[in-house]
DNA sequence: ACCCAGGCGGGCG
DNA sequence: CGCCCGCATGGG
């Protein structure tokens, strides 16, 4: 059992993460639950909400984790571990950012692998999350390789060897589209010649330009994979939410290049940039913020 | 029918 | 550097 303050599973799980396109959520009541598959077994996790804003979570699990292991595993993916107070202190520069951190109390940036991160964000270019989480979701139930859990065995998510084993079209088939080459190549690329483990020690700077070699990986990919595969928070991805709401907050409803952005990110939130952009990311597209003209799915 | 989606690479000036 | 284009696919 562990206790945390301002932690919110729901917010964590819908605010367009990893945890989105292949764990399974539930409310009934009081009771939350959240179910995923690692490369090492099956987690379940609970989550009650008590008094003076504490919640409750416990965590089951399958597998080949120690007990020890399945907690670190359960307090990094969930993000247990980042002190909000002085996050909420660092960002809250403004009202806008105030309403998005009121409203939305608790969201955590998850803690993902970073294979897996890459996946999911290539897979995110120029598509909606309904449709990530179906591509996703294929992808892993096509894969070999599972793991024992309650119910039986489970698919694990595939490993950048399995999938570069797939050909272009299987994984188009799998709903990827035009992203089926990024896929492939990518893989390749972190099967047999790019060390992703590397630039877990390497600064965002320096890390950033190396995964910007990848195939497929863009400014926004990239800034995706080191803020949810690596916690490396001053990351500040701009999808066009982002970037229509930063123009209508920041910059007088005027258009602002990507790169005029970033440094507007840099300066106001630094080495919380990727924390902010959490917050009005989700706080646009339930239309708390911004011009609200598109409709959330 | 039309528009959009957690963008990217390539080609151009 | 900035700008413009095409791109698979499915849902509003």
């Amino acid at each position: 059992m562990i206790k945390v303050r301002d932690f919110d599973l729901k917010l964590s799980f819908e605010s367009g993460q990893p945890l989105t396109f292949y764990g399974d959520y539930s409310r009934n009541g009081n009771l939350e639950t959240l179910s995923y598959v690692t490369q090492q077994g099956a987690i379940s996790i609970s989550c009650t909400k008590g008094k003076g804003g504490f919640s409750s979570i416990s965590y089951d699990y399958t597998g080949n984790y120690t007990d020890r292991e399945a907690e670190k595993e359960v307090v990094c993916r969930l993000g247990l571990d980042h002190r909000m107070e002085s996050i909420y202190a660092s960002i809250n520069t403004d009202m806008h950012i105030g309403n998005a951190i009121k409203s939305l109390h608790g969201m955590r940036i998850t803690g993902n692998e970073p294979w897996e991160a890459t996946l999911c964000f290539v897979t995110s270019q120029f598509n909606n999350i309904k449709r990530i989480r179906g591509i996703v979701k294929s992808m892993i139930s096509k894969n070999d390789y599972g793991v024992e859990t309650e119910e039986g065995e489970a698919s694990i998510f595939p490993s950048p060897e399995a999938v570069s084993r797939m050909s272009i079209s299987e994984l188009a088939r799998s709903g990827a589209g035009f992203r089926a080459k990024y896929l492939k190549s990518v893989a390749e690329e972190c099967a047999y010649s790019f060390d992703l483990s590397k630039l877990r020690n390497k600064k965002y700077s320096e890390a950033k330009e190396q995964l910007l070699q990848l195939d497929g990986v863009g400014d926004k990919v990239a800034d995706c994979i080191l803020l949810y595969g690596y916690g490396k928070f001053e990351a500040f991805p701009i999808d066009t939410w982002i970037k229509r709401t930063m123009e209508q907050l920041y910059f007088n409803g005027k258009q602002a290049s990507i790169r005029r952005i970033h440094e507007m990110a840099e300066e106001n939130w630094g080495p919380y940039a990727g924390y902010a952009q959490q917050y009005l990311f989700h706080a646009a597209r339930l239309k708390m913020i911004g011009a609200g003209k598109h409709v959330v799915r």
